[in-house]
DNA sequence: TGACTTTTGTGAATTTACTCACATACTTAT
DNA sequence: ATAAGTATGTGAGTAAATTCACAAAAGTCA
């Protein structure tokens, strides 16, 4: 096992991987080549096995990899051998389809609170059992359950002054699906998922080609 | 202006720069700094330069950008100054949510087509206006009503089927919601929104610092 | 006009990431 | 036991992207 400092990139690579060695895992596949799984994954042989040797030594030579032992140590290497505990704050469309979205529960991720501004929507129970909190409870309710991770579904406008509130709240991760640059202090990292930026791609491409 | 290849990275970042553009514009901002709108988008002023110097000379030295024009380049780079037609293929949360999110609509993107398998779905018709066809529809209705861009928020394994599908139709450009990796031919363009890798990301970054 | 301030545009340096190519190690078959 | 066949792990080479640092250009003010 090396100590260099791994590219954020092969972090997310690594998911990628583990997600398609699960799918191989399902279709009772029990060893796979490294140039097997790129040509799945869409990419270099070798940058999957540097990718991995990152963290050890996980194949057998003039074998392959075993998908199930490889998806286990991918799981160590993310951290995901634990529960991770989210909060979803903004309840309109998006924030209610992605709580009831199964993906979430699937990679073990379990929704502890919920979030809205909203005085009606405060109170109700998601079919998942969980009863949505008005947004000024949100520093109390988050320390109680635990949450690790939040999630900005909110209009933009509100998205900074809830990343702030999360950050005082102790949170030191957030998704954020609202289309705005937000800043936290260092101690917080910060993912965006912004669909309209992909979409530009997207557009930009079939303007003008590659 | 330069001929020299564009990164992929400075496409996307493009987009931020717009959007933060947009927001000063509304703050009645007429000109801005590298340096400070490298601030708001948590980049290298440098960056933002050289992003800009691919594609021509939009500054005024000493004084800085006019955001409305800049505003209008950036534009015109990414292809922006003309409809895009959307397609979304599965009408369950995910894909009704974003349906009725106005993101799409707030950045010049249409939605032209929705598409889902369930016999129950087709025919109803959602608050914008349009109705859901049956996916078997799918190529007929996408030429017709000239769909340029397929989303697919489908379970992961309809997915792929979709895609081919998509493609079939004469589609160059795929959002894909799916949680899975798709093949498409090179003349197609995909990009991958996919919230439970970001999620792994913040987790590894929870578990075991930067 | 000319000195001073500001901020761009960009070549060069640096950092980061990817790919190649092959020695190494393991399996299988004879 | 040995040779043949595979597929890993990795050093070296290549490519790409980012940051630095400064000259050039525009504005301001005496």
């Amino acid at each position: 096992m090396k100590f260099a400092k791994v590219p954020m990139a092969t972090i997310v690579r690594l998911s990628i991987y583990m997600r398609t060695l699960k799918e191989q895992m399902d279709c009772d596949v029990d060893v796979i080549s490294s140039e097997r799984l790129a040509k799945q994954c869409s990419v270099n042989p070798a940058q999957i096995r540097k990718d991995l040797a990152y963290f050890g030594d996980f194949g057998v030579r003039g074998v392959g990899y075993r998908v199930r032992d490889l998806v286990n140590q991918i799981r160590d290497i993310l951290g995901l051998n634990r529960p991770w505990n989210l909060a979803m704050v903004g309840m309109g469309d998006l924030g209610s389809a992605l709580v009831r979205h199964g993906n979430f529960i699937r990679h073990g991720y379990i929704f502890t609170a919920a979030f809205d501004i909203d005085p009606r929507k405060v109170g109700k129970m998601l079919p998942n059992g969980l009863v949505i909190s008005h947004i000024s409870e949100l520093e109390d309710v988050v320390r109680e359950r635990e949450v690790h991770v939040g999630i900005i579904a909110t209009p933009p406008g509100a998205a900074q002054s809830v990343a702030n509130q999360l950050v005082l709240a102790g949170i030191n991760g957030i998704l954020n699906f609202a289309p705005v640059q937000i800043q936290v202090p260092d101690c917080c990292h910060i993912e965006n998922v912004d669909f309209t930026i992909k979409l530009d791609s997207i557009a930009h491409h079939l303007s003008f080609g590659d």
